[in-house]
DNA sequence: TAACATCTGTTATAATATAACATTTTAACC
DNA sequence: GGTTAAAATGTTATATTATAACAGATGTTA
């Protein structure tokens, strides 16, 4: 898993266009954009984003069901992630903030459950749309 | 919106299940769980979510597709809400923690935007599958 | 080149969620 | 009580998101 550098083709494929991307993509709106270089299956596209995920060059937005590439070289392979997203143009901003960062995977509940990786999302309204 | 009290018939039916349930539902387990009582379309199920959602009677796991009860007073009507998912057994436990909300509060990103809402789930191995 | 893992292509289908429309119930007000 | 408006319901159909299963190709590495 999650090997140095090299990308298989497809994998290239989608992480261009997650990369070219301004915002989050969905599934289906890559797969409709890749078709015209081979490839026509969800699967296909799937397979990609389970890679690339698993390598941290992209992060699911799970609120969205969508992906975004990672701008952020301190997301320890995608073990604590935290985003910024407005309600109203959609658009995601990956927030790479070391105080957060580490305040959080310091974090244990009393419970006793020692945590491995988080998942943090905000929800607003950006400059713009304000 | 977001009324005092007063649950509609199919509100309270999803809620009790949802409440009775140790672990996170799926929408369509609910409803293969209600079929008896009369509700026979995922429509249904999905306007009661939607209501105990806004009420602030159940969560949303965004990672899981599922729905919890909500077992803390103080998140807010869903405002603010943090999780601790076991990554083998699907547990999944609400966290209130006041100075974890605090802080998740008063974060502010460096780029302008003023949150309204966070969700944070948190991953790893529940003290049982230890 | 043998052996093994990974990636690919493909068809089919499962699981999650919403659209749209007709009707009924509830709550609020006169 | 009668009127009205909002909320909830029931229903059919469909959209969207995601995985299963299998066969073949490619790519490491010994």
């Amino acid at each position: 898993m999650a090997q140095a550098q090299t990308l298989s083709r497809n994998q290239q494929i989608v992480l261009d266009i997650i990369e070219k991307s301004k915002g989050p993509l969905k599934a289906y709106s890559i797969l409709f954009n890749v078709q015209k270089k081979g490839i026509n299956a969800p699967q296909q596209i799937y397979r990609a984003l389970d890679k690339l995920i698993e390598m941290g060059k992209i992060h699911k937005i799970e609120s969205k069901n969508a992906f975004v590439a990672c701008r952020s070289s301190d997301c320890e392979i995608s073990k604590a992630t935290a985003f910024s997203i407005c309600e109203s143009c959609e658009m995601v901003d990956e927030i790479s903030d070391a105080k957060l960062s580490k305040y959080l995977s310091s974090f244990n509940h009393r419970k006793g459950m020692k945590f491995k990786r988080f998942n943090l999302e905000f929800f607003g309204l950006c400059k713009k749309c304000k």
